[in-house]
DNA sequence: CGTTAATTTGAGACCATTCAATTTCGGTGG
DNA sequence: CCACCGAAATTGAATGGTCTCAAATTAACG
């Protein structure tokens, strides 16, 4: 278990502060809401799909996605989730799950009763605005997913989408050289890129040939990230945080 | 102008409540939002992407869309909005549009400020609700657009949208033949489904041979209704329509 | 009835897929 | 600590769906 000894519910209000701010009471409230402490190993489903799930959950530790199966079994990734976030707030408001949630490695999560989050959003207007807000950043970003896939080639497909992990994962710049764990699988990438594995292989071959990362089994390595922010075409406008520090970031140097 | 003379939010009001319940006083507030009434022409902007919009709107007639372009000029359809429906809300809580919202058709829409919006939402905590539930409606029919793009070939992608538009335009199940307009090019349809317009004009002629459908310049017809979803693998679940009425569609033999 | 946008057609090129086999890496047990 | 195992990554070659680039035809509108 991580640092959630403290206040596991901590990180995911300072999240929200991001976008929204709170009153202490409110902030208070949010912080009081009733959890139960999980320690899930990789590939467990938080939510299945078709479920009527009674909670949501905030991520401690580890990378959670959310995907759904088409009809021919082929499976699309539609986010990728982290430490701090709060997933599954969706299936609250709506009867059916309209997609699986799942962890993509270790994780440790606390779940929270629908009932208990609703009540605390009915009793503090502000924190219902600001679960909304999350909600609206979450569908934004799914537009830019439909973009991804709908227009772009694949190598912009997966730049674009390690630019976006790379720069939710910094609250702040994105130092020059800088490593991320990386869970994900290469097939996986292609489940949330619409390629197949193969063709992702190649082209991951290709960004790495051409400088601007480099990878192994476990981690990534951003060599280059004004060329890839290039290479993927990304403008981070879509996630919504707070101040944008593109010029920080492009202007940065790339690593020797 | 059309039926608004009477209650141009009644519309509204009415395909609000097929998703959320509303006591009287909080319908009574819905309906005594201020707005303001304007007919658009074809291919007006609602919303530009980066703006910061006062105010959302809601189609009296006519169709919208949503919609983004990429860095190589690519433009990508996001969502796609009839009458009844309540756009550009997300700009409210969100600084700067991450997307442009335009008219596909000539349409009467009522503006309706944010301000107003969201002192309604934040009286009546259940307004609220309803309108965070709609949001996450939008959020998961996105998803779906991900997975139509990402995971399925040309003739399954337009199968599907076209599915989507008619049981989101159908309340009740879907007549036996059953014509819609259609005011969207080929090309339109293409930026919808990531394909080109000349591949999309290969595909619809497909399904037009096959019998699924016949088209004109401004309506499509759909014969074979059964096979239309299974060609587009439809299930509407994700729409999180009331009362999901599949036996009944799919019951209905093919026209003659 | 002319003008323009939208649809349609053809042929060639290319990006990505498929299928199969091989290699590498990381974890595990002896 | 090393050999082994299995999953993941990598490679090759052939196929195919979709794109590109024109050019021709059709339908809508004034």
């Amino acid at each position: 278990m991580p640092d959630s000894n403290v206040q596991p519910l901590a990180m995911m209000l300072e999240k929200l502060q991001r976008r929204s701010t709170f009153t202490v009471n409110e902030a208070a409230a949010l912080l009081g809401l009733p959890f139960r402490l999980a320690a899930l190993n990789a590939a467990s489903y938080i939510v299945r799909e078709g479920d009527d799930p009674q909670y949501c959950c905030v991520i401690l530790s580890g990378w959670a996605y959310r995907h759904k199966t088409a009809r021919n079994g082929a499976r699309q990734i539609l986010a990728i989730h982290f430490k701090s976030e709060l997933v599954g707030v969706n299936h609250g408001l709506l009867a059916a799950a309209d997609h699986s949630i799942q962890t993509l490695s270790a994780a440790d999560v606390a779940y929270i009763s629908h009932d208990a989050l609703l009540k605390v959003a009915a009793e503090f207007p502000n924190i219902a605005q600001a679960l909304w807000r999350e909600t609206l950043v979450e569908a934004s970003v799914a537009r830019e997913w439909i973009v991804n896939v709908g227009q772009r080639d694949a190598r912009q497909r997966i730049a674009h989408l390690l630019c976006e992990l790379v720069v939710r994962q910094n609250a702040g710049p994105v130092p020059a050289s800088y490593s991320i764990d990386w869970p994900l699988t290469q097939e996986q990438l292609g489940d949330a890129t619409g390629l197949t594995a193969v063709h992702v292989n190649r082209t991951v071959q290709r960004l790495r040939a051409t400088g601007l990362i480099s990878t192994n089994r476990r981690s990534v390595t951003i060599l280059d990230w004004p060329a890839l922010q290039q290479a993927g075409a990304f403008d981070q406008a879509y996630l919504h945080l707070p101040e944008a520090q593109p010029a920080d970031m492009r202007q940065r140097p790339a690593p020797v």
